[in-house]
DNA sequence: CACAAGTATGCTGCATACAGAATTTTGTTT
DNA sequence: AAACAAAATTCTGTATGCAGCATACTTGTG
């Protein structure tokens, strides 16, 4: 009964990767942690590795294990004795991150602007398309997950690996607080205009211009999401 | 005699940490970490669960939930049904790597720059001195040493908890690969030029400047190691 | 009735046991 | 001698069991 879930899980996992097939870990590191980000489980919870595992149709010892592998990119924290706790973020915790992650997509479009090919823009351009006309139509969650494409999309364009990797640790810790953060219309027409310059810069492959509009597009998100903390 | 290793190994483990006193994974993950850094263990070497364990004194239980702590944090890497490698990186990779940490730590100046307090900024001008001195005796390894704490200092006196968090990341993954790469007299000098700077523009509190050195720090590390790859 | 101490329960942390996959070794055949 | 197949061994992945600590509850006392 424990491995039908387990294998439930298991398929649940949206494993469109290239070669490596899912394992029982990933699946379960992706599932807390889309229960972390979607609120399911609220910050400040602590994990009872019992009934969760019993819920998740797993035994301890991987739960454990993935509990572990999700301390370390930032979402639990462990207190000895105690287990693990969904990290709390505070309003300096979020401002902070922030700054990093506006800095680091800076790089980011920076360095796309450098080594994407045309294709490629060409793609993003679509996908900022197809966000505009969510836009127009006030369609919030297919807004909210195309924008979080153009923004990752730029991340890949800069064919920096490392780059990725750490903007997507950050990026997770800040997932829930930003899907929470519903700006009201005129805040949302900023942010649209920021993404037809941030579109621009990218086909004129102007770096300066590119890295400027996303820093600054990053603080103002700060603006955005400062109240819903 | 199992239990008596692992005690020893929590003794090993430096804690001068607030108040948490070290828990076995803690230190398992500081073991092992430390034994991928210093090159005990070779990047490619496959990771043998059994002898690892008895040799640390320690069962598999914790061991292998310290080495999905270390996946996460990069630097190991896990092929399903094959256990986990220590991980192999390539010229781009450590190259990638530098740009990002060359722009956190550009940012890391700006911020400390702006928050930091004269007596920390004294600090950091003490371990300059010292590292100086290390220079002029050209003794390596204590010259290595301070040259890395002034680094994490200007990173720490950022006041920004998940700059500090990425940038120790992407640091433990180069870590290993700098501590290789010993340039020859002509290059040292320029690197502690670069220095001189540094803590010049920190006491004048002039971030762009700061900024820029570091960044431009960071692209010539990799002049000094890429032979070393 | 309030508070403290002792007790009982439950949970975490670690070790061990077991099943299945991977690898190596051995035997056979060409 | 080489190549292939099959068996045996080894290792990973998962489940379970046990000891110790933390917490909640109960009971006794002021």
């Amino acid at each position: 009964m424990a491995s039908d879930a387990a294998a439930l899980l298991v398929d649940d996992f949206d494993s469109r990767g290239p070669i490596a097939r899912p394992t029982l870990h990933d699946a379960i590191v992706a599932r807390v942690r889309d229960m972390i980000i979607e609120g399911e489980l609220a910050p400040g919870t602590r994990l009872h590795e019992g009934n969760l595992g019993k819920m998740l149709g797993v035994s301890r010892t991987p739960l454990r294990e993935a509990l572990k592998f999700l301390v370390s990119e930032g979402l639990l924290e462990l207190s000895p004795g105690r287990g693990a706790v969904v990290r709390q973020f505070s309003a300096k915790d979020v401002h902070d991150s922030l700054i990093v992650l506006g800095n680091l997509e800076g790089l980011a479009g920076r360095l796309a602007c450098e080594h994407a090919t045309d294709a490629e823009i060409g793609e993003v351009r679509q996908l900022h398309d197809r966000m505009m006309d969510m836009y127009e139509k006030r369609d919030r969650l297919p807004y909210f997950k195309l924008n979080q494409s153009i923004h990752s999309a730029i991340l890949r364009l800069s064919k920096n690996e490392a780059l990725v990797s750490v903007h997507n640790v950050l990026q997770a810790r800040l997932k829930r607080i930003r899907y929470i953060g519903n700006e009201g219309p005129e805040k949302w027409a900023g942010a649209v205009a920021d993404h037809e310059e941030m579109i621009n810069a990218l086909k004129a492959r102007d770096a300066d211009r590119l890295s400027k509009v996303l820093t600054d597009h990053m603080a103002k998100t700060w603006e955005r999401v400062r109240n819903a903390i």
